[in-house]
DNA sequence: GATGAATGAGGATTCATTCAT
DNA sequence: TATGAATGAATCCTCATTCAT
């Protein structure tokens, strides 16, 4: 169901191209980001990994920041769509071990096939002081998990269900790293840990127990 | 935050200097790199801090990756002399509960009070491609959980054993930068969530039981 | 003994190789300033001029205004040294014909030496919006013809001298530019023409005749 | 004049709106001259301030001189058409305090009404290198000047005349930048004192004394 | 050993101008 | 014509590093 053919006779063909090179360019600033990091990586790089001179990236870009914030925008676009289940309210009835594992699973589908979003996610090196592109695919990442708790943890408070989201964001965020870091065997064995990690963290927080409809 | 009234009345040797230039140095490079992060903080930046010429900071460290290097083997020095048991094997009889309990909160002290410690193992901003100050002071960390690791999990493999430690120590950064971004209550919370993630991954991996000697 | 800080008036041996390359510098500056006028003026091109790199004018100035308003200062400095007693508030005695006469024969004769006062003076192209350099440099002139019409003016309000003070200086620009385009006896008649323009218009406000010790 | 269905090889209706689109782009360009001066205004500036594509500011003109240029030659027209009268050799019986009055008042307005015409004579801030489009204006106004004061000069040489002209033209630039840059009674203040300095100094060029049935 | 000067490549960004559609 | 994309040199400025004193 591509565009490229038939009839879109209408408001800009001026701008086929411009979306040609916006894809472009974020193309190769997530590229970039992704090989040198968001502080390190230059305007003039990304450009040259385009293929485009500078010019041509300011046409379209205002600065390094704002690239990285459109790019943050699609990668969270193209999640909500491909995984859009993943990150909605879970069936309580769903065993707690298994909603983890597919959400771990969907994830880390999603951050090896777009290691920028770990470049991202991983911040402009200023422990701390997260700018623009960084801090609103945070939030919007913690939203997320805080609704996916919140069917988990009824009884908590708000807090505590913000807290347990950044625990949970911050051990998933490690353990991506170590699986982006590793191959075959070993970053299956690492995808596991993960869920391992999480579901032993949340299962007393949820009041269940896995595998046991035990109660307290 | 600097010099203010410092006047050694003795005379000191040509070593002596160079060990308090150098210190001097360290120490004004661990404030840049706590303000601004490794990849963005300058060398200029660390010298005026020390209060020194780019040229006396020259005479000291041949680049900027030398003083992270320098820097990360004194922390992970003063880390041993303090806290050297925390390291050490534990014996067997301690409640992982209480063992684990301990190394987090005697490393978390040791973070918070030397937050360079977590700049550096964040790393020069680059995923997967760690400097070479990151990577020793990563080996070193690493080797040393795994020598923890070793007696809780005497039946397990080697590889096994590293792969632990590295969530582990994952699992700890990430806690440790949630403590790092909160105070007061808050950041006790967060030191607590720590220690459960930790202690609920851990726990079935040792084959015992929190206050329980019973087995599965 | 070693050299701790002593604070004996003897603080620089370094930076006479500095002055130097800071007088440079803003010779080169007012070179280029004339030639292409302050706005069009690069940095690049004042350190190639002064045949220095860029690196070296940013060790001494923070930017191109500094640079501007460094050379105001010691421009007017080196007025107050050269001529002082031109600004110096006249003798009533002193016919006005004369002492215009011979305040604008100084002025003359100092900018045309140091053409870059009047590239400065004629500010950066913005009009109403006069930046640093230019403002203190106008502030500081306006001063010193407030100040010398004061002894001629003695009934006038503060707002009347004021004005006519600039008006003064904007006649005075006018003739100077005239002045600097032309060479030989054109010149020399532009400078008469500067004085007469200025004779003429502060005459009846002083209340004087020139020559004529007449009427009102 | 604004037709559709016409099937001529040169129809004129391109002509009319070529017309209306470098109107457009020269009221822009008055705006932005205005606005940031002559140097620092971009040409995607006044393409965008014309609500039009850069592409199209170049289908009209050729660079941004031309712009200028043209902007400077409608200024003159449209002066020429509504001021005519001022600009032609004045009356001899006319009272000099009178013509230059007038002059002074109607140019006065129309430079008020106009401030680009200012920025245009400001010139590109190369003081002694005027620009086309600069030249332009300043040799047509003159030229005007001369023409005027020939007919109060009578037997002035040639030089005489275009010395004196170029003075009052200065004088006359002088005053009005102080003009516009105030306003109101202040204004009216400097509008005047820009009279005088022009009477003044024209008065005993002209051989005739103000309110004076003079003699030659 | 210490200093401050010097370097020059590189970074972000802008802009007059041209080109393809 | 009009458009918007494209260019690339030029702008200001920074920084790791070296040099002369």
């Amino acid at each position: 169901m591509s565009d490229t053919t038939e009839k879109e006779p209408q408001p800009r063909r001026r701008q086929a191209r411009g979306e040609r090179r916006i894809a472009q360019l974020l193309q190769a600033a997530a590229q970039v980001f992704c090989t040198t990091g968001y502080t390190a990586a230059s305007t003039n790089a990304i450009a040259r990994e385009a293929g485009v001179s500078p010019g041509t990236l300011y046409q379209f870009f205002p600065n390094k920041e704002a690239i990285a914030i459109e790019l943050g925008d699609r990668l969270m676009h193209e999640m909500r769509e491909a995984y859009g289940e993943a990150l909605a309210p879970v069936d309580p009835a769903t065993p707690l071990e298994e909603a983890i594992g597919s959400a771990v699973d969907r994830f880390m589908a999603f951050n090896t096939d777009h290691p920028v979003f770990f470049a991202l996610m991983h911040g402009p090196d200023i422990p701390g002081r997260m700018a623009e592109a960084h801090a609103q695919l945070h939030t919007t990442v913690i939203g997320r998990i805080e609704a996916l708790l919140g069917s988990l943890m009824p009884d908590a408070t708000p807090a505590d269900v913000s807290r347990t989201a950044h625990v949970c964001l911050g051990v998933y965020k490690a353990g991506l790293e170590l699986v982006l870091s590793h191959e075959g065997a070993e970053r299956a064995a690492y995808v596991q840990e993960t869920k391992d990690v999480l579901i032993r963290y949340l299962e007393p927080l949820t009041g269940r127990r896995v595998g046991n409809p035990a109660v307290d």
